[in-house]
DNA sequence: CTGTTAGCGCCTTCAT
DNA sequence: ATGAAGGCGCTAACAG
């Protein structure tokens, strides 16, 4: 059995509401012998607080969860990165939650594990919510904030790169580089996040005044084989010049897939990927990559949820690092 | 401020320790009619229950810690689906930390979090803790295991791949191809995984009767740039005809730098990584690995808390998958 | 089957 | 500056 204050007090001949105020520091509150008394009862005993209990009583807790969609989203590190260092920074702990890939059962079950214990707020990091399951976080009266996805419901509040905007950059890029046929690979048919950047996509080549062909538009879940099935798709003579993969992930499997066809990148195809993740350095080519800030994503949800208003909505910006896999065109 | 089971035990008409029976589903141990008068008014009052105060009096509790070394060690993923796949088979809930990489203040701070709250039991993956901070996980008594990681100390129980096993075999699959001037590439200098694996790397060139020379080892933290550091120091013209990375990363470190060096693999130089994720796949030319059963350290770690008695230390068993790296040399 | 009682470990007035 | 008392939300006997 652990010890508690009680112990300690008798240990120390003093009270246990005196050993609470030394333990929790409430400076000034006791005299210093008292503190030293306390300090080394505690010591001795290898006395560790029950901070549950703690909680209990003062109603609040220190702990931040984070919930992540899929163990595979390789983004989810700098989101987190970012977590823990605002978090940090208040003196708050983070805890991270799996929940599954899209399986509502799962999700409902990290929920409840986080609604049910003193948690001072929650994170969730491109989780796309089964729509049973948010009815649950939002009776919970927990302050929570979506990162990394868009909804089109304006009433959650989320944190991510401008999707349009995402679709438009990158499309400008290939286009700015003399391609014209420009595809785009595993990205979602039914999400905000896919609409949102194909509507950027298509604005951007009727700018340039070009008509995007159906078969251009490759859909997917983001993941390697999405873009290994996209490529495989267009086939060893695509009618594209170049691809924009909805993902890191999904770009390798298009440059994996197009070696395989026996298409050199960037020297038959050019490719571009979404996220700018490290996995953009790791192939060769190097990935060029249109990069979201996940790490201020992280930050900024810290941040959000922390304020008590609602800033219901926020973007973090985007910018296009240029690497290997983009071929200049000279012409058509 | 949130329902409490007295709210619905008013609301219901009943007393409070009724409505914590129909609650926690002690099934006959209350009327039918009662149970349904309850359940309607936790509905109504969007009852959620606290369950660290029930934790509290229980003094037991479902949810298990794992404690993760690096946001960055991409194998965490693996265990970590291992753990929650156990896990969820005994009713667990699983929450994980990050303790950062090597630092001992995170390291404390992400354990105190976690001792101080009712936790189970307590995972550390591949986290090579500070001595000062292991006293801290024994003085708490709650069930813990390292996972992916080995110690000198025998005291402390863990479960690994065996690392002398890893080494031997890795040296012998490249001799097999044919390899004698082999190199070891990204491997730490001073702990127990480092050490063990040079010793079976060294028993198997012995065995071989090829005696390695001191350059063919690249010390290293198993990182990308380790890798890269020490293709490197290889050289353009290097003395090895293939080379064992400490681990995925460090194997594709060696690939990149090889290639930006002018060097071919596998025509000029072999590769065999160490670990088996699916970076390996990533990667052109795939990775050959010696591969380690990750989601099964995961799954037996959870068992191993959860059996009261104490296994020290277990062994996951390891592979060879072969894939493209390696090249077969048919004489000197 | 159900109400009552007594805490779990801690913090926080309220006195002293 | 410190002790005593009450209670956070819940469960576990113990009566009835």
């Amino acid at each position: 059995m652990a010890a508690t204050i009680k112990d300690i007090a008798k240990l120390a001949g003093v009270s246990p509401g005196t050993v609470s105020r030394v333990l929790a520091n409430k400076t000034a509150f006791f005299s210093q012998q008292t503190g030293e008394k306390v300090q080394a009862a505690a010591a001795k005993l290898g006395y560790q607080k029950n901070t549950a209990a703690a909680e209990l009583v003062t109603r609040q807790s220190n702990v931040i969860a984070a919930i992540v969609n899929s163990t595979k989203t390789n983004f989810a590190s700098p989101i987190i990165e970012g977590i823990q260092a605002e978090a940090h920074r208040r003196d708050l702990d983070v805890i991270i939650l799996y929940a599954g890939d899209g399986d509502p059962e799962q999700q409902r079950r990290a929920l409840t594990t986080v609604i049910e214990r003193p948690v001072r707020s929650i994170l969730l990091l491109s989780v796309d919510l089964a729509a049973e399951n948010l009815p649950l976080l939002q009776r919970s009266r927990i302050p929570f904030c979506f990162l990394s996805i868009s909804f089109d419901d304006v009433r959650v509040p989320y944190i991510t790169s401008d999707d349009w905007q995402v679709g438009y950059q990158a499309t400008r890029t290939l286009l700015a580089a003399g391609h014209r046929r420009i595809g785009f690979a595993g990205v979602d048919r039914d999400f905000h996040t896919g609409r949102q950047r194909l509507a950027g996509y298509r604005r951007a080549l009727q700018e340039a005044g070009v008509s995007p062909q159906p078969e251009w538009i490759q859909f997917g879940n983001y993941s390697y084989t999405a873009g290994q099935a996209a490529m495989q798709a267009y086939g060893a003579q695509p009618d594209v010049t170049a691809i924009i993969g909805a993902s890191d992930l999904a770009t390798v499997g298009v440059l994996n897939q197009a070696r395989s066809l026996g298409l050199q990148v960037p020297a038959d195809l050019s490719l571009l990927a979404i996220d700018g993740t490290d996995i953009c350095e790791l192939v060769r080519p190097a990935l060029s990559s249109v990069s979201q800030n996940f790490y201020d994503m992280g930050v900024a949800g810290v941040q959000q949820v922390s304020a008590g208003n609602a800033i219901p909505q926020k973007i973090t910006p985007i910018k296009v690092v240029p690497r290997a896999s983009i071929r200049r065109l000279v012409s058509e």
